[in-house]
DNA sequence: TGAATCATGTAAAAAGTTACATGATTCG
DNA sequence: CGAATCATGTAACTTTTTACATGATTCA
């Protein structure tokens, strides 16, 4: 069987849900696999095009009354194939986070204290906000799929950010903390 | 001041140690920035090149007895400039790990119960053997660099490699009990 | 009316990976 | 001698981002 890119399984499997058109995976990505995957239109649509030329999905323009038509896309029977196929692959190796402040921190001997200091309170910062968000779908995907088959693998997902998230918050807390230490 | 990539501003960061050629800096970044960073020698050589044509640092081949000659990367006033600019500039945004084990959990769905969970115990088996790794790193560092300058912010970023590993390894083993009893 | 949202797309550039080529030295 | 390690590099390719262009509809 051929090998596509995650990006092409990410959209074959989304065209599982309720999003069928280039807009609202967009959007279902931003909002739901945003701690674990993200995608612009500039892969999106040429994506698209590419998984109907190989005969992964169909095309047909669904119009809206009071909207913008919009293009439906529907996996055929292959396309489902090659996605449980993928589904059933053995993980290729562990996701390596190109992180940005640990590489910085990493040659804070260069760096004033304070300048150090101010680096990890943003980033405690940011990471409250991306818990909060997490919290939020989490109980918007209880509250509105309380029975959907998918709901149990999405909050599995969620708990995974909201844990290391918190771990990585810890982390602040504690280096914060030693900073202090070194300074006085 | 221009802007280079982080590419560009790991590599001038592993210039101030004693990694100071091409080779040198590729084992030094799978030895010790390995996980929060990655580099193919594909990016290295180019991008040292680079830097010399910028004026960040200056090239001489060292001629070690018994070994291949090598270039020798010296940064220059301008390239210590440069990274301390880079250094002193906020956080641009929180990172995004791509995931593709929950992006497959996420699908899981269309999977069956017994693949699910030897995908989650197969990451997990991956996820011990590299906090494994990240604790015989912070021993090799508390061994041989004790005073270095260098030695806290390296022990900090692995300190935060073993939080997160440990936090995701707690995930999959809550996550496998979950499915075990939807089994049954 | 004008801003926000819905909707689709492309072209160019940037970033990163992979596969290959080359050659010296060391050690069993 | 042959494998492993040290060492440098490039070319082709894939992937991703960014910036742009276009136009409909909704709602304040």
């Amino acid at each position: 069987m051929t090998n596509y890119n995650d990006t092409t399984y990410a959209i074959l499997g989304i065209l599982t849900t309720d999003c069928k058109s280039g807009y609202s995976i967009k959007q279902f990505i931003d909002r739901s696999l945003n701690h674990f995957w993200k995608i612009s239109y500039g892969q999106i649509y040429p994506t698209l095009k590419f998984i109907v030329q190989e005969g992964l999905a169909e095309v047909q323009i669904s119009s809206n009354p009071g909207k913008p038509d919009k293009n439906e896309y529907n996996l055929t029977s292959k396309g489902r194939d090659v996605l449980k196929n993928w589904l059933e692959q053995p993980m290729k190796q562990l996701p390596i986070e190109r992180n940005e402040i640990l590489l910085k921190l990493f040659f804070g001997r260069y760096q004033s204290h304070k300048k150090t200091v101010s680096l990890i309170q943003n980033y405690k910062q940011e990471l409250e906000k991306r818990y909060q968000t997490y919290v939020a779908i989490e109980q918007s995907i209880m509250d509105f799929n309380p029975n959907d088959d998918d709901a149990v693998y999405w909050l599995f997902t969620l708990d995974y950010g909201k844990r290391t998230t918190k771990a990585a918050l810890e982390w602040c807390e504690y280096t914060l903390d030693k900073l202090f230490i070194k300074e006085e």
